[in-house]
RNA sequence: GCUGCUGUAGCUCAGUGGUAGAGCGCGUCAUUGGUAAUGACGAGGUCGGGAGUUCAAUCCUCCCCAGCAGCACCA
């Protein structure tokens, strides 16, 4: 006998062997037909998976709906893969795990077709509902690893073969069976059978290519997605959730309000247009009273920078894959020839600015009065990217960032990462931001001594808990592996009005790219030290910020970010003159206001105003005119509320003050 | 960079082996109206670029470019 403990404290002695679906049975019919799933020992385990030792048990049901979507994620994954099978002999299967969202599975076509796209995915539902509506058992068995990866090999199964093969020798592995007829290699759990589940909550979504264990070098598989829920109901809402997305993409956003535009001439390098424009200037004029008032200088420094210069930084070992290099030499200008000998000394754009500023720290004889030193630029830096990353505004080739270098001494560096996380913290806060911080550690490939990285993890470690930000409420987390080489990373993740979220954020300590360049100070003991360098930035870059805002605000500015804030709009052109007094008024008054004096219907000024997102329209009649009044609509209500012009102007100037000045 | 898909008017898209169409937008005229589209008329396109097949290519084939989704990348 074993002893089974249960939530309540209660306690069962039942014979071993015994399942949970057995103990749910027993404890009454209601919950033996509820339970889907067992956690046993905190283990999310099959229900029919016999018990073999004294245990804690909690019966999962659909109500505990984390675990139920795991489960359902993960048949589906599995019903995918048989139904690609199923319709297509001879794709290979490989792997096919949950995702937040649904499932997917990488599958390798089968060499008589190419890889799936689109088109075979209606089959591939149908034919899954087919086994879903069969309601087969599913059943686990554990075979030795020999006689496994034997049964891969002969059913021509590769890569689950080759899988299999790396797991530890001599482990016994699981296998889960779908009727008598479908199995997969996996660790489970899984529901009892197909029918749990529900044919009308999962909808295959897209295909895309994935490399085999994710590396580049491997065959590319078909990656079959989907989205899965327990109800059509949930996935309905989701489906909901992601036209509401889309229409929050910036790249829409940004070509209907006439912000920026990209073309293929310039790919990946924006062309900002007036109203863009607008939001970027307010964001820099923003940032320079912050960075003013933290105690940084700003500098410029130049685009353009002698190769020899990035051999020494160490960015041209390491980062020329990313640079654009630009020979030194006038272009031949005649027609016959080639443009360039060929002969030339290379010039580079400056692919980030650390250089430069520890070029102008080291103008000169520091002193350790002069530390902390902080340099700021709005540095502008090109990076040829991979073209399938380019993605809008998150990721282009040419872009600015809000970039600083503190250069300190080792006892300040606490003192100046806890100053940074207070700023940080100030200016999310102010766009309306939640954020948590991520301390990426040591990767595997670096530079620098193992004591150096101890020393500056617990630095930024230090600073973090110090400023009491180092806990659960602010997502603190430590991620293994993920620093730079040269650095660990204090990360801020931005968490955007619709739960989304985008890393902005970072500081860094760096003690190697002093050393490479030869940065030092004189200290009070008169010798030569190294500062230490911490880079730093807040919006990460402007293109990139700013996308994160249009989406973030879905296109509807605060009003002192708007490129247009207030429209006067008459109804009549007997109010022209009114309208163009109070044009002329709120101009004065620093509001960026247009008139819209055009011979066409309120109603219809009142829609295209809307739909451009203006946030208030000061609509002028002869009523208003006569009265000095307007009639202000605001964005997002329907009503209108009269006031006289002065008070209008109140309001809309403290509406487009700034935050940090308001 | 890899896989798949896409590229037609300013925008969103339809369409065909015999050199193109809609809606919105734009222009002109009429209309002067009270809070999400007034009406009429009109102007706009080497159908992403190049090569090939064909009597004939926007359509079929190949190459290139860019975009989209995902992967890989993002020191």
């Amino acid at each position: 006998m074993i002893r089974i403990t249960l939530p309540d404290g209660t306690a069962r002695e039942v014979a071993r062997g015994t399942t949970p679906a057995d103990i749910a049975a027993a404890i009454g019919p209601g919950l033996a037909k509820a339970a889907i799933a067992a956690r046993v020992d905190g283990e999310l385990r099959d229900i029919t998976r016999p018990l073999d030792a004294d245990a804690q048990l909690a019966l999962v049901t659909s109500r505990d709906e984390a675990d139920a979507l795991e489960l359902a994620r993960h048949d589906f994954a599995h019903i995918l893969a048989e139904a690609v099978q199923g319709l297509f002999p001879g794709t290979q299967i490989t792997f096919g795990p949950s995702t937040d969202d649904g499932f997917y599975y990488d599958v390798m076509a089968p060499a008589s077709r190419g890889p799936f796209t689109m088109d075979d995915l209606p089959a591939i539902e149908e034919k899954m509902r087919a086994i879903i509506a069969a309601d087969k058992p599913l059943r686990r068995e554990v075979m030795a690893r020999d006689a496994l990866i034997a049964t891969w090999q002969n059913a021509g199964e590769s890569f689950k073969a080759e899988w299999a093969a790396e797991l530890p020798e001599g482990e016994e592995l699981s296998v889960y069976w779908s009727g008598n007829d479908w199995m997969d290699m996996c660790r489970g759990p899984h529901l009892t059978s197909t029918g749990k589940l529900d044919p009308a909550a999962f909808k295959l979504t897209r295909v895309a290519g994935a490399y085999w264990r994710g590396d580049q070098n491997n065959p590319q598989l078909s990656r079959i997605y989907g989205t899965g829920w327990l109800n059509k109901k949930q996935l309905d809402a989701h489906l909901l959730r992601l036209e509401e997305a889309a229409k929050r993409d910036h790249r829409r956003l940004g070509q209907d309000m006439d912000l920026f535009h990209l073309q293929q001439e310039a790919h990946g390098s924006v062309f900002w247009h007036p109203n863009g424009y607008l939001i970027w200037r307010e964001l820099e004029a923003y940032m320079r009273r912050a960075i003013d008032g933290a105690g940084y200088k700003e500098v410029k420094t130049p685009q353009v920078m002698d190769a020899r210069q990035w051999e020494q930084s160490g960015h041209w070992g390491k980062y020329r894959a990313n640079m654009f290099v630009i020979p030194d030499e006038v272009p031949n200008v005649d027609d016959e020839g080639p443009v360039i000998s060929g002969e030339a000394d290379w010039m580079a754009l400056k692919p980030m600015n650390c250089p430069a500023h520890v070029l102008i720290f080291r103008q000169g004889i520091k002193s350790y009065r002069d530390l902390p030193l902080r340099i700021y630029e709005n540095g502008c830096c090109h990076r040829n990217e991979p073209h399938g990353a380019l993605h809008g505004l998150m990721r282009v080739r040419q872009f600015t960032q809000d970039d600083a270098h503190i250069f300190c001494r080792e006892d300040q560096i606490v003192e100046e990462v806890q100053a940074f996380c207070a700023l940080a913290d100030r200016v999310y806060k102010e766009f309306g931001f939640t954020y948590s911080i991520k301390l990426a550690l040591r990767p595997d490939q670096r530079f620098g001594s193992d004591a150096d990285w101890d020393k500056a993890e617990n630095e930024l470690r230090d600073a973090v808990v110090r400023a009491g930000l180092a806990t659960p409420e602010f997502g603190w987390e430590e991620l293994p592996g993920e620093g730079a080489f040269y650095a660990p990373k204090l990360e801020w993740h931005l968490t955007d009005a619709i739960g989304r979220t985008w890393q902005v954020g970072t500081i860094q300590s760096d003690r190697v790219l002093p050393e490479r360049l030869d940065a030092s100070y004189v200290g009070e003991d008169g010798a030569r030290h190294r500062p230490v360098m911490l880079h730093r930035a807040i919006f990460g870059s402007y293109e990139r910020f700013i996308g994160i805002l249009i989406e973030h605000y879905a296109g509807r500015f605060p009003v002192w970010l708007a490129p247009v804030q207030a429209v006067v709009a008459t109804i009549t052109s007997e109010a022209d003159g009114y309208a163009h007094d109070v044009t002329a008024k709120l101009k004065a008054a620093g509001i960026r206001v247009e008139s819209d004096t055009r011979n066409e219907k309120i109603n219809y000024k009142v829609r295209e105003h809307s739909v451009a997102k203006v946030p208030h329209l000061l609509v002028v009649g002869m009523r208003e005119a006569e009265e000095g009044k307007v009639a202000i609509r605001s964005l997002g209500s329907d009503g209108q509320r009269i006031m006289t012009l002065d008070e209008a102007i109140a309001m809309l100037s403290h509406e487009a003050t700034p935050p940090d000045i308001r």
